[in-house]
DNA sequence: GCAAATATTTAGGTATGCCTAAATATTAAT
DNA sequence: ATTAATATTTAGGCATACCTAAATATTTGC
């Protein structure tokens, strides 16, 4: 059974290897800043992992996750999602609060667990953040959605998650009213900081900053 | 926060003291062997406890817990419990097969999750064994609820819950005017099948079949 | 191409939590 | 009361996972 840790560095190593080519080799340093831990650590843990055949990993080049690896940083994923959901849906909780939780149950070793969870959700496929939950057998989309800076003024799009799920972010889009599924259209784009005027539910007006947009994904309406 | 480890070791004296005068000592032997570990180990663990002020630690003697660890023992209790009730009841499991799953979500920290959790369950006082669930405040019966099987002719009881919340099994109770809070009384075993003849609130008499009394829960009256 | 800047690894240290074996304290038996 | 049996603790080690500082490798700028 692999420690908490081991979870944790792998999870991580998928998260910033997601999108990017196969076998894309995430540096010593890029996982340090995102664990919040020193490199030396993380060099020491990356001769453990490849011991481990969780991930490849070349001196001075950086880690890849393996197959095996993969396959654990997907069933991580999966059963953070789905506790994800039941935090939202079932116990009510904000989608951003949930991140947190659903970080420690993701460790909780029981694929009867996972399995039986998933059926009482009714096999949800996208959490509450927008993001696709991977299937049984480790299947995941890839995200279409793209990030609301990538909008073009007067397009009309849909909220459909976003890349950071830090509960800050979060609580500035509840507090703006923006939330999974909101309606929304480019105002303008203001001068010099780049912020964008939005129009919510065709409404409301909100500024948002460059920022906050980079992260937010939203699909066109077709 | 208190690690997983520190986690299990106040349970398991909370566990082994349980029933027995306030401030009962647990042999390390005891503990020991409860755990599966060595006496070394607890010796060792007992002064890390006694440090952050877990237990009250005379060497030679045992430990006890202190108010602060009887409060964590209790919110351990009360998270594993309230677990096992979603596993059995909503998840579907049996009741032999809770335990260990409860035994890794009850180390989730999170008391905003343990309050919606109990709500979302109907806040239960009886987990799928029959053991009291202590509630917030950390109140928990002294006496263990006992199967209806377990009950002597002529002794007056209480009716606390049910093992198993099979709709059949429910229906056949109301029928025959057995609900939570009823008072009863085993008038006779019959032969042949064991099947008892009780009195109701001191006098309708009832007949019940020895598969049917094995899942109700009572508790004798003092 | 080589030095400076940057990135990564190694070295040496800490804390937790486990182990076995040896030492010591307590309890029981005569 | 003193010894024998038993229980408990201390001593010395091991593995994980972290840290800082020093050493080394790689990349970049001129």
């Amino acid at each position: 059974m692999p420690s908490q840790s081991i979870e944790d560095y792998i999870k991580a190593i998928w998260t910033l290897s997601e999108g990017k080519e196969d076998r894309y080799a995430v540096s010593t340093n890029a996982l340090a800043s995102h664990l919040m831990t020193s490199k030396a650590s993380v060099s020491e843990m990356y001769k453990r992992l490849a011991e481990k055949e969780f991930i490849d990993y070349v001196p001075y080049r950086g880690g890849s996750l393996s197959p095996k690896g993969r396959q654990l940083a997907v069933s991580l994923i999966r059963k953070h999602r789905l506790w994800e959901v039941f935090l939202h849906d079932k116990l009510g909780f904000g989608w951003e609060e949930v991140h947190d939780i659903a970080e420690q149950l993701e460790h909780v070793h029981s694929q009867e667990l996972t399995k039986r969870l998933a059926t009482f959700l009714d096999h949800p496929s996208i959490d509450p953040h927008g993001d696709y939950i991977p299937d049984a057998d480790g299947n995941i989309p890839k995200q279409r959605a793209k990030p609301l800076t990538g909008l073009s003024v007067g397009v009309g799009a849909q909220v459909v998650g976003v890349l950071d799920s830090n509960s800050k972010l979060l609580s500035l889009l509840s507090q703006k009213g923006i939330a999974l599924g909101t309606s929304l259209c480019i105002q303008s784009v203001l001068p010099f900081d780049d912020s964008r005027v939005l129009t919510l539910n065709g409404n409301q007006s909100v500024e948002l900053s460059y920022k906050a947009c980079e992260l937010i994904l939203i699909q066109e309406n077709i």
